[in-house]
DNA sequence: ATCGTATGTTAGTCCATACTAACTCTTAAG
DNA sequence: CTTAAGAGTTAGTATGGACTAACATACGAT
């Protein structure tokens, strides 16, 4: 007994060690763009090196998770977009736990998440989930996957996309940056927050808000990773 | 920047892979008994070859987490000795979390706190510490150190070193087979049931115990997984 | 005291994962 | 249409961690 391939002890469930794991939800992330995801964008995004991503696509290629394209990028096959989806609903869950169940700050789980993700087993995922009644979406505002996969990643507006004088209920926002969060916290920007747009700059330049009737100002950079969904107030069915 | 050397990105808190912070685990363990880590026992503890302890000894060693004396086995620095109580403190305290937060069996938190001590932040862990009271024992009954790493290790006897005759407190029992814990369950034992020893075959052969009420019949292995407190009839002061 | 078995260690491989350096494509600018 | 910059890949190296096979040590039994 014990003639397992070295690596054995490290993997879970699905025989995907963890590094793998995170390829997997990158690749998914910038695959939602609808391009394939590009080399380098993974790299950025995991703050490694290029050629690591060459070297991980061949080895996710031979697991049959992803499709490469050489020069050209890598898609999700169906086995790596359930692999992904899987990842995300974990990562998903245990956030909303900690932040209702352990009050953590929404600022303060990604990374927990992140790390929490690999080992967790999907019996303790689920029964977090039922714990916190099956939610649909995670303290930023992002939806989470069934068990089946399945996820409602619409396209979203951001504050960006606005123009003056709209006013929009925030759906969503990102959650990598806990600075940021942070900030956004402190202007009351949260999911199903009502904002309005006040003013925008010239040439893409800043935009002025106005949430719960204070006024602030936003960089683009803020501003594009504030998903919004336009209220309508000029009758014309918001679907 | 990103020039962290190769495994950096899977490693936690101090420095410390999952695998390094199991052996710390396994040879504090075997180091109750006071002799040091016998590198076979390790290897046996772990499941993987005795080669492989040798060399992980070797990397422990390179990190003055570990003192060995080649041929003769490995113990535990300061420093060894406090990751692996704070990891042991981890572990405890997820085991507890997850049977009185999230329903689990005693049966089966061994595992998934073998999987999650490693991910989970310290914050995390002191969160779910202090969501449950600051326990002081894990569901198994095994003593869970401090942060501090204080922890009562105090040398329990087992059923099996009990007189005919003897009434005992059960105070602890071996967490590692859930197999074991569901056939314990079934009889009743458990940390604080009363056992009392109704007969012994000779040779180190079966006990029989009373639990409440009932008899049962325990094999030697079983009855020296099953820690007691003699409880004192006869005044004789029981410390 | 010696010797054989247990136990332990080294040597040589392997794989995953990362890196840097050097090379190859792709593509946009002219 | 050419070409250079930028994107991507390969080659070569390192480290952690595991394996097997072969060698080394310790120690109890004779």
């Amino acid at each position: 007994m014990k003639k397992t391939p070295a690596t054995a002890r490290t993997v879970r469930r699905g025989a995907l060690t963890g590094q793998a794991e995170d390829y997997l939800k990158a690749i998914y992330e910038m695959e939602q763009g609808g391009e394939p995801a590009a080399t380098n964008a993974v790299a950025a995004l995991l703050g490694i090196a290029p050629a690591s991503v060459s070297g991980m696509l061949q080895r996710l290629s031979r697991l049959g998770l992803v499709h490469v394209e050489r020069y050209r990028g890598a898609r999700l096959t169906h086995m790596g977009r359930r692999a992904a989806l899987q990842l995300i609903r974990r990562h998903r869950i245990i956030e909303s736990y900690l932040v209702t169940r352990l009050g953590f700050g929404w600022d303060e789980v990604d990374e927990e998440a992140e790390r929490l993700e690999h080992g967790a087993s999907t019996e303790l995922v689920e029964r977090m989930a039922a714990a916190l009644g099956h939610p649909t979406e995670d303290p930023h505002g992002a939806p989470i996957p069934t068990s089946d996969g399945v996820v409602d990643e619409r396209r979203l507006q951001s504050i960006a996309d606005l123009a003056v004088g709209q006013t929009a209920r925030v759906v969503r926002v990102s959650d990598r940056d806990s600075e940021f969060l942070r900030y956004l916290a402190a202007m009351g920007i949260r999911p199903n927050a009502t904002v309005k747009v006040a003013d925008r700059a010239p040439f893409d330049g800043p935009v002025t808000i106005t949430v719960r009737g204070a006024r602030h100002q936003l960089g683009v950079a803020a501003a594009s990773r504030v998903y919004v969904e336009p209220v309508a107030r000029t009758r014309r069915a918001a679907k």
